[in-house]
This record gives structure tokens, C-alpha cells and sequence, in this order.
DNA sequence: ACTGGGAATTTTGTATTCAAAATACATAGT
DNA sequence: ACTATGTATTTTGAATACAAAATTCCCAGT
């Protein structure tokens, strides 16, 4: 078994993001180094650096002085990100092996269809999402572009606690999946462009209802 | 006078992209932190967190135990790097307010046919070229768009200095601005980004020539 | 001459310490 | 009672100190 020996850092940013997900850390609270830092049985300087990577990403916010704070949430920003995240993965689509895209579009479909399983929790709902994305991209060579987008959702993360209970949006999602996966059967990838266009823009106004205006 | 009060992290960091922007900074070589830090006449902590904050950016590559360096360049990455910015610059324009976009337009024209001066600088082009796109993309309202276009192009930076003299690039990259700036003035959003697009990627095909092959 | 092993040295990764802001608190003055 | 001002406390920002790798260099052995 190799060993595997990571910095730190990117340990507790890790950590970090897993607890963001699990919605350990409200919006727009102050980050105390100190305390988190005993917490995680770690000194500040590896954290530090965690929150300085994090900032990055735009999952933290800092000003001098006044140390880090968890970004705030806003309908804008959402707004703003989805259609980044959307160009992103369209132009991923675009730049994808065609071959390849029709040889895993059964598979999309499959997984599409695959779990209609009413009572998800919210958690796995997202994380089976991720993976049909995932599955969806991994015929783009773009490996910066891979690397981007994993940022920048990284930096939606925190909107997905924000809806307490699904219930019609999964249904709606699922179909949009598949609507994407049969255009890659038929070799339709400007139509599955659109459609996955559809599918980020449907899901964003699905998901804007639960967040409070700004 | 409002005295500016900057983290040093954040002050570092600017100077080492102006550095690596003049070309002290040669591609694939090792960082020495406390070599470095001690140039800037600072300690290591904020400079590995500036360092920290660059490699989020694509400017540097770190490894456990071997530290940071500068990432090295490949027409490859090149290539992402341009598809990913040409993108993101599209997704700007086209949510840009078509009114602001016929007020700037005629701005942008001047500005492509303006300064015809043969003899000039590569730093003076680039910069000019930059200017030219943030006045393109000036009436983005997407501020993490703006944001993330910004860090991109951070990370494309060290590519500038690899062409060494300017000679026909430079008239082709403005007859191509104003190819955008007559479809703006025409109110041809598409057209422009049709031609913004067409811009990027005659500019990587141009730039290509002088980037090694890995 | 070349390879392998093992100190010595350098360099990074992390912890700790120190200094400087920012915040909280208390007290005096109105 | 409220504001203002000065002081204590907390918290961040930066520097230093320490520990653990990685690298270098040297020498013995083949």
C-alpha cells in the first residue's frame, strides 16, 4: 500500500469543504483561526493557508485585519455562477471526443433514469448529480478546464445546503438528463449543448426560489 | 489621502506577476522561499501564502516536500487556457447590456486602428491589448465572471514573454478588434462574438509558432 | 570509473512567538 | 440614560523557531 503523505493544507481544505457541504458553516459568519484551528488539531499556519486557497475559489471572503468570513450567499452571485458553470461545461461538451460521448451516452441514460427512488436524501441527491456531471465531462482533455470547473463549483457548494426538501425538482432533473444523454445517442451535440444549457438554467431558477433575496 | 493598508500576501503577490510579467521568472524553475523572501524583504509566511494563493491560479505547481515552482509551459496548456478565456470572454459580451456595448464601440474602434506606431514594445502591445478587452468587457455586470476571467488570464501571463518580436501579429490583432468593434457598432452581438472568438483563437495560432513543443 | 550507502546540508512544512489591529468593555462626563 | 474616551482583551498578520523531508556530497566497495 503506497502511503500517501498530502500537505496539510490541502487536508483541512478538504476537510473544510466536506463540512461546508454537510452545512456545518453559515453564510457569511466570521472564521475564528484560533478556535478552528484547535478543533481541527492543527496549528494555524497550515490553516491559514487552507483559508488563503478557499479564498481563491471564492468560498471565503477576507479584509484586513478582520480575517476570513464564509462568503455570503446571494441570489445574484448564484446567477452569476451557474452561467459561468454552464459556458464552462458546454465548452467542455463542445471540445469532447464525439466517439467517446456516444459510447457513455447509455450509461448517462442509464444513471438518468436508473434511481427514481422518491426519498433521497438532499446530500445524495447532489452527490449522484456530481457524478452524472462527472461521467458527462470525462471524455474533455481540457484539463485546466476540468480543474476550473471543479473550482468554481466548489464555489456553489454552499448554495446547495440551502434547499431543505426536494421533491418535483428531482423528477424534472432526472428528465432533463435524459433529454441530454438521448441527444448524445443521436450524435446531436449541439442539441445536447442546449439542452444541458436548459438543464443548469432550469436548475438554478429551481433552486433561486430557496434563497432569500438579497 | 485614504492610506492604502494591503495584507502583504496580497502586495507579494502582485509583485511576483509583475515579475513573472517582465520575464524574471523562467518557466519550470524552482521557487527558493527563503531566497525569495529575502529579496522581497519579507518573511516566509506571507510569501508562501502568496505563493499559495498563485499556484490556485495555475502560476505555480506545488509538491509535498519539494515546494513551489513555476509551472512550466506547453502548447497543450496554451491551447485549454485560450479555449477556456475565449469562452468566458463570449459568455461576457453576450450578457453584456447591448446598449453599453454601442456606447463603447466606437471607443473600441478608435482604439484598434489608433496607434498604428510599428516600433513597440512586446510589454506595450500586451498591455494595450489589455486594455482593449477590459473596455470590451467593461459592461459585464457578472462580477465573478469578471472575477475568474481575470485569474484565467493570471495564469496565461507567463506565455507572453516566449514571443520575443512583434512584427505582422500586431497589425492582424487589430484589424481583428476592429472586426469586433464594426459588429458592435452594427449591433451584431453574435457577429461580435463570432469575430471575439475568431480573435482568440488566430492569436493562439500566432503565438503557437513561438511556444516548444513539449 | 561507477554504484550504493550514509552522513551533512539545504529546504520545505508546521508550530510557536511576537506585534499590531480590531473589538469589547468599563468609566467618566454631560 | 447616553455618548465619548481611554483601557483591556481578543484576534489577526507577520516573523521566527523547530522538525521532517529531500537533496547533496563524500567515500567505500566492487
Amino acid at each position: 500500500m503506497a502511503i500517501e503523505r498530502r500537505p496539510l493544507r490541502e487536508q483541512i481544505r478538504d476537510e473544510l469543504m466536506d463540512r461546508l457541504t454537510r452545512g456545518e458553516f453559515a453564510a457569511g459568519t466570521d472564521v475564528n483561526e484560533a478556535v478552528l484551528a484547535a478543533e481541527l488539531g492543527v496549528s494555524r499556519t497550515p490553516l491559514r493557508e487552507a483559508l488563503i486557497a478557499l479564498a481563491g475559489e471564492g468560498v471565503l471572503e477576507s479584509s484586513q485585519g478582520r480575517g476570513f468570513r464564509f462568503a455570503p450567499v446571494s441570489r445574484t452571485e448564484f446567477r452569476e455562477l451557474v452561467a459561468i458553470v454552464a459556458a464552462l461545461e458546454s465548452l467542455a461538451l463542445e471540445s469532447s471526443d464525439p466517439a467517446h460521448l456516444r459510447t457513455i451516452a447509455p450509461r448517462l441514460l442509464d444513471l438518468a433514469q436508473g434511481f427514481p427512488d422518491q426519498v433521497a436524501t438532499h446530500a445524495t441527491v447532489d452527490r449522484r448529480d456530481d457524478e452524472w456531471h462527472g461521467l458527462l465531462l470525462s471524455g474533455c482533455s481540457n484539463e485546466r478546464l476540468i480543474d476550473l470547473l471543479t473550482r468554481v463549483k466548489a464555489g456553489m457548494r454552499r448554495y446547495e445546503n440551502l434547499v431543505v426538501a426536494e421533491d418535483e425538482p428531482v423528477a424534472r432533473e432526472s428528465e432533463e438528463h435524459c433529454e441530454i444523454a438521448r441527444r448524445l445517442l443521436e450524435d446531436d451535440l449541439p442539441g445536447a449543448i442546449t439542452a444541458l444549457r436548459a438543464n443548469w438554467i432550469g436548475g438554478m431558477e429551481r433552486m433561486l426560489a430557496h434563497i432569500p433575496a438579497e
